[in-house]
DNA sequence: ATCAAAGCAAGCATGCTTGCTTGTTTCCAC
DNA sequence: GTGGAAACAAGCAAGCATGCTTGCTTTGAT
């Protein structure tokens, strides 16, 4: 396929191609979120997906292309949900920020790293584009808060923000204790607005 | 087996068998942190033990069996570790207490949760077991901190820090940024500080 | 309308993990 | 020391996931 195709590069494809890359991605999400990494198997995600398996390889040879694709899906898609964020008071800035760590996003994320961190071929990849969505987490947490980064400790504050984030994510994993969450994120909502100022 | 033995019950046994049952345990904590739930299969945990399958399989009859008995030694570990903490001033507290989310115990501890979020036989276990410390972990931490749980926030005050810690130790998984966790641990432990007066 | 290429479906072969079963060694009680 | 049970080692069969190969259908261009 490498070979060079007429001007238009290999974009246009077919829409019905482009679909069920995109249905394959969608579930491959979805099943990490639901299954986790061992229970996404190939025939598992392309069922889910609506396709044969034979489909299923033919847009991603390797079980590994798939999820290597699907590690990025999950970025651009938290990417955009970050960015989709209103902004308001600090306190719902605030629960708004915490609320993008519970969903299945996040969890499919979580899925994603824990299998990374010991598969070589996706270690990479993950770990490039969380450093991305990090820090562009870390920039939209800042301009939604107001926080003035050149004021010393105010960057801490936020990055910390984001890791108790994180942390209620993952306990969020086991047991959906939102009521605990809550006022965790009420407290912390109201010494992050004296820090501040 | 089940036949009632004279008294002592069936503590005393063999000491070889506590042993090979003990390197067992270690070694699948080992695997865990090091390759993972999948990787972790019960040849490489035996072999880690440096002992047979067949043995593996003696003392723990089905590979459930034997992450089952690893849960409740990684939450005996955790436990330990956690009352062995100082007592210093409250920001070296704080420090010894996100350090407890970095280690090997850690690490093999959140494989084991992602692995019970999909596995029906483990997750009762992992999860009442985790309550079971996460309970501990805040006890002991009011206590060192010299928090005062009477006053309202307090208590939220010291759950939030928690949660950044499993969050830093979520971030520690894929890349050792022990810079930047080292910077968000002092600007919260002042925090904290001023938050508990 | 036709033709070539891409998308898609199904079957096959390989490798790995698990659990069981059989055989050998070590330990404790009598 | 002998007997018996537990601990340990090794081999075997079944199930499953992956990757490959083959063949059919749809698409888009000529």
């Amino acid at each position: 396929m490498g070979v060079v195709t007429p001007p238009t590069a290999k974009a246009p494809k077919q829409d019905r191609s482009r679909a069920t890359r995109q249905r394959l991605l969608e579930a491959a999400v979805a099943c990490l979120a639901e299954v986790g990494w061992a229970g996404s198997t190939v025939t598992v995600v392309a069922e889910r997906a609506g396709v044969s398996r034979g489909a299923a390889q033919h847009h991603f040879p390797t079980r590994e292309d798939l999820f290597t694709a699907a590690v990025e899906y999950v970025a651009e898609e938290r990417s955009q949900a970050l960015r989709e964020l209103p902004s308001q008071n600090r306190a719902a800035v605030v629960a708004a920020l915490v609320d993008l760590y519970t969903g299945p996003l996040f969890r499919a994320a979580l899925h994603l790293w824990v299998a990374a961190s010991n598969e070589e071929q996706l270690r990479p990849r993950v770990t490039e584009l969380e450093a991305k969505v990090g820090r562009e987490t870390h920039r939209i947490a800042v301009r939604l808060l107001g926080a003035d980064e050149s004021r010393p400790g105010v960057r801490e504050t936020v990055q910390g923000l984001l890791d108790m984030a994180r942390g209620l994510g993952l306990a969020n994993l086991l047991t959906d204790d939102a009521a605990r969450r809550q006022r965790v994120v009420a407290q912390w909502a109201a010494l992050v607005e004296n820090a501040l100022g």
